[in-house]
DNA sequence: ATAACATAACACCAGAAGACGATAAGAACG
DNA sequence: CGTTCTTATCGTCTTCTGGTGTTATGTTAT
């Protein structure tokens, strides 16, 4: 079984645990048929479906008659629900360090990352704010918040994601400037910053051109690891900031090459 | 789907319904206390508390202590609780007739208005499908469906409307083209569309000129009113679509001045 | 200082929505 | 033409959130 869990309680309802769990039982096996999962995971074959329908909704799985099979692995990696699985009490910890950098009044810009939404949370005591963001979960909670300007970045909406991206997305980031940019990414070596997609890599690298103060949110989990997609290079952020639960010896390298890294404390 | 018979049974919320009621009961004696709505309306003062200070989100109401005061009667009448209280038999009616219109395939756009928002129930049927929209509730619905493309127009969120507004929102807009715009407006005379906001204003005169085929959706409360901007002559529409229960006489008018009109069976 | 008002923090309740499986109808495959 | 897989529909159950009042604490005015 794939039920490596690093101590943190998931926060996530029973169905989208399973349809995580799905998803990653799917990547594993490459193709698996409907019946499979129905032993493998003790739900009817209704449920199975219906949590396929879901998946298949996201792009994570491609339906045909007998079974499912996988996307490329790049999908499965920046499915909400996969991230939303993991580090939470890191993300939140990164967060709550991240806001000592915002004052009232500033603007603030977030990208379609979990780590940034942990950050949200937090923003109703920093109001007033001005926050812009393309990440859907993050607009509607933001939406609720008085005093807190909220400047939506649209376009095309990715169910992968669950945020809006694509050109228009890119050209509504290239009309603003932000004086806060927080952002995460999928993979960071010592050097650079990594993403699978080119098209969220489209938009994050507009971002980075439209914020005063750049700061990448990196739990450990990230270290260490590349993806397709070369983002930037850590010294075009102005801070890294990791968990604490990141090795000393992970760290180090980073500042070698001339990163600003800063550990939040749980 | 919603067979209720005359008249509108609400279909808001409990709590939706009083705050939109201890607004009108606002903006009619101008400034009340707190104690007076606990009175008038029987629940708690910490209830009532609530109920003010949402109303006060959404900019219908001004808090001071020992009471609050009602703000320009514009934003109560532009106030989204209020107007889904409003014609919703009617509403559902006129979505469906517009929906014979949309064929698979095809781009649509949406305004924020509670009509289109009934069209949005409808598009599951109908998909594959392009969608764009600055309307939050709408936003929210399509990003849960297969088969649908949504574009999200971002913006300046306004609470009073739910959706996003301003410059950045009329710049997606312009960026676009639609085969079909459906949108609604707050006042119509026998041969104009209007509206109090320029704002909202703005964003609808771009989506005019965004969009090959102009359908405005009106239900029988709205005619025969104005609102202090003209938005555009009827004539700018391809298609007016009213309700069942629009006085005959209304109607010829409107023809007679050189609108296409179409009336929707409930 | 004290009264009037406002907010915060809890706990309760109800209604709604979600999740699920069983069964039956439908569609694709051989 | 039957078998296997998929989808639709319904009813049940559970879970959860929203809405509420009560009490306690904070705040402002006089």
């Amino acid at each position: 079984m794939t039920t490596d869990v690093d101590g943190d309680t998931t926060e996530l309802s029973r169905p989208a645990r399973r349809q995580a769990e799905i998803a990653a039982y799917v990547v594993k096996h490459g193709s698996v048929s409907a019946n499979d999962l129905v032993e493998a995971f003790g739900v009817s074959v209704m449920t199975v479906h219906r949590d396929l329908d879901e998946l298949e909704r996201q792009g994570v799985v491609r339906k045909y008659r007998g079974g499912v099979s996988a996307q490329p692995t790049s999908v499965f990696e920046s499915n909400v629900a996969y991230r939303l699985n993991t580090a939470h009490a890191e993300k939140a910890a990164i967060a709550r360090h991240a806001r000592a950098m915002i004052e009232p009044g500033m603007s603030v810009m977030l990208d379609d990352s979990t780590s940034a939404l942990a950050l949200v949370d937090l923003f109703e005591d920093i109001a007033p704010l001005t926050v812009a963001t393309n990440f859907l979960p993050a607009i509607t909670k933001l939406a609720q918040l008085r005093d807190v300007t909220l400047l939506a970045l649209g376009g095309i909406y990715s169910a992968t994601h669950d945020s809006f991206g694509g050109m228009p997305c890119a050209e509504a980031v290239e009309a603003l400037h932000a004086d806060l940019l927080f952002c995460s990414v999928s993979a960071v070596s010592s050097t650079h910053a990594f993403h699978q997609e080119e098209e969220i890599v489209l938009v994050k690298r507009a971002m980075l051109r439209s914020a005063r103060t750049k700061v990448l949110l990196v739990d450990h989990a990230k270290l260490q690891r590349t993806a397709l997609h070369r983002l930037a290079p850590l010294t075009d952020f102005d801070l890294v900031i990791v968990d604490e639960k990141t090795p000393k010896d992970l760290i180090e390298p980073l500042r070698d090459h001339g990163a600003t890294v800063e550990v939040a404390k749980l």
